[in-house]
RNA sequence: GGCGACAUAGCCAAGUGGUAAGGCAGAGGUCUGCAAAACCUCCACCCCCGGUUCGAAUCCGGGUGUCGCCUCCA
């Protein structure tokens, strides 16, 4: 069984298939730092994030590099608005992307590269095609000749003269020094005030695209396994990428090319321009905000390649959902030292690194039957339902019985299992959190007033006593009733 | 105008030829002073119309609807 996936390039599904057996080179566009990120950027890097995981579960050695684009007209218009410079907002909203991707527990790039710090490989890149004749220069500025490219539109599956130039209404001025409307830019001449970096072409800066074919070259060489990024990339930066890396290299830039849907709101992409976007810090950190990893849930809930649509009620059916997972990734924890496992205490109690799955396990398989057809992450959760369903049922057991009907060491196989899967998909349950104190009653606080309710429905004054249970549930601590006027209660 | 994607229960969603995973919500039951918690059980024939097939949600054709891209974009 081979990891079949969806490849852009040939709208199909195509088994997995390396350049060098074992290794993986992915590269992942990044974001353009003007602005906190939003939630279609979370959707995006928890998906290759995943994508990534899943290959190095799959025993792939991985080597995933991510840019930020930190030259750009956005970053610039933003400096000027706020009287500062463009490095100063780059490097502010470069860290911010990186606290708040890590708050949904994606891993950090192997590399990440820069524009700023690309420029040599970007203009061996211009120059290189210049030479051979895919580019010219006019007033300042250096284009690229479309239609010198002959496979250009191939990975979007267009045309160049079935194209409408213009028709997203975003057109510049720089369309007049223009040989064709699709040719695009690959240096931009410096216009007063502007930073620049010296040229053979004059004082100026780099174009968009050129960025990402100068980095993938420099990095991981003139073709790559995975090239990956936003469905909006499709065209034209990455269609432009190719018409760049190949006409300098003459080899093929990406065996596969898989890109992510679109967060929509309301059936509306979520966008800056819209303006309809929620950035990852304002969801995270809002009053009542979802726990990290139940939005990481909500966004491994469907298939990567389908758009989401990102509503208020679909992120509390997913805290509600993590729940139930929570309970399962738990359960070690909970009940390991009722259970007898004997190394609860150890350091490394709870760390997949150190457990030892059986990987022949029905659970095992299904899971990677379904992740192994094009990262199918919903039929992986499946499995993980499957399994915290189970552990959480057996908890429930042990808590209202004293003993669970399941023997103990298929119960630490299945918490294993669990673990190690959950944490596949970047979902990790960080014990200690959960019987958190903090502010709440004492336990011998909790004991005087059970010892009060007890009295009170002795008496029949059941009011009392349902006052008592609704102001202890609201300090996070349930009673269980039992038969004999027995009452245990946890947090 | 061109190119493309999607349409499965109240909501989200997997499945892509053999008679519908999972999550959320909901219903019934056991238990209970009533609840809560827990446990058990139940809950769709897959947008419409044709066609192919022994058999289709799943393939083909035609509709309808929604969305994305066509030089800001994850």
């Amino acid at each position: 069984m081979s990891i079949v996936l969806y490849n852009t390039l040939t709208r199909k599904k195509e088994p997995f298939e390396t350049l060098e057996p074992g290794r993986v080179k992915i590269y992942c566009c990044g974001v353009t730092v003007y602005d906190y990120s939003h939630l279609g950027h979370a959707r995006c890097y928890v998906a290759w994030d995943t994508v990534r995981r899943y290959l190095l579960w799959r025993g792939y050695a991985v080597h995933y590099v991510q840019n930020f684009t930190d030259i750009d007209d956005k970053i610039l218009n933003r400096a000027k608005s706020e009287e500062s410079s463009m490095q100063t907002v780059a490097e502010r909203y470069t860290q911010a992307y990186l606290e708040d991707i890590a708050r949904l527990n994606v891993v950090e790039a192997d590399e990440y590269t820069y524009a700023t710090q690309t420029l040599d490989g970007i203009q061996r890149l211009i120059g290189e095609l210049e030479q051979k004749g895919y580019a010219y220069p006019a007033n300042g500025d250096v284009y690229y000749s479309v239609r010198k490219f002959e496979g250009y539109g191939k990975l979007s599956g267009r045309n160049l003269d079935d194209m409408q130039a213009g028709a997203s209404g975003r057109v510049t001025g720089e369309d007049a020094t223009k040989q064709d409307p699709f040719d695009f830019a690959l240096w931009k001449g410096a216009k007063e005030g502007e930073p620049f970096w010296e040229s053979p072409w004059g004082p100026g800066r780099p174009g968009w695209h050129i960025e990402c074919s100068a980095m993938i070259r420099d990095r991981l060489g003139d073709t790559i396994d995975i090239h990956v990024g936003g469905s909006d990339l499709v065209f034209p930066h990455h269609e432009n990428e190719i018409a760049q890396s190949e006409a300098a290299t003459g080899h093929p830039l990406s065996r596969y090319w898989m890109h992510n849907g679109m967060v929509n709101v309301g059936g509306e992409k979520m966008s800056k321009s819209l303006g309809n976007f929620t950035t990852i810090r304002d969801l995270l950190d809002a009053p009542n905000a979802p726990d990290p990893m139940a939005v990481r849930l909500f966004l491994l809930q469907g298939s990567y390649r389908k758009p989401v649509d990102f509503t208020d009620e679909a992120i509390a059916a997913a805290q509600t959902s993590w729940g139930t997972l929570l309970d399962g990734l738990l359960f070690g924890y909970q009940y390991g030292a009722k259970l007898g496992w004997v190394d609860v205490e150890d350091s490394a109690f709870g760390d997949p690194a150190a457990m030892r799955i059986d990987r022949e396990s029905d659970p095992v398989q299904t899971f990677q039957a379904a992740m192994d057809d094009d990262f199918n992450t919903a039929g992986g959760l499946a499995v993980l339902f499957d399994l915290a369903k189970d552990l959480r049922r057996a908890g429930n057991l042990i808590t209202h019985t004293g003993e669970a009907d399941t023997p103990s060491d298929v119960l630490r196989q299945q918490w294993q299992t669990l673990v190690c899967l959950a944490q596949v998909l970047g979902l990790e349950a960080r014990p200690g959190v959960e019987v958190s104190t903090e502010g709440g009653l004492s336990d011998a606080e909790v004991e005087a007033l059970l010892t009060q309710r007890r009295e009170a429905r002795a008496a029949k004054d059941f009011a009392e006593g349902d006052r008592i249970r609704d102001l202890l549930q609201a300090e996070g601590i349930t009673l269980i009733d039992k038969p004999g006027g027995v009452t245990e209660w946890h947090r």
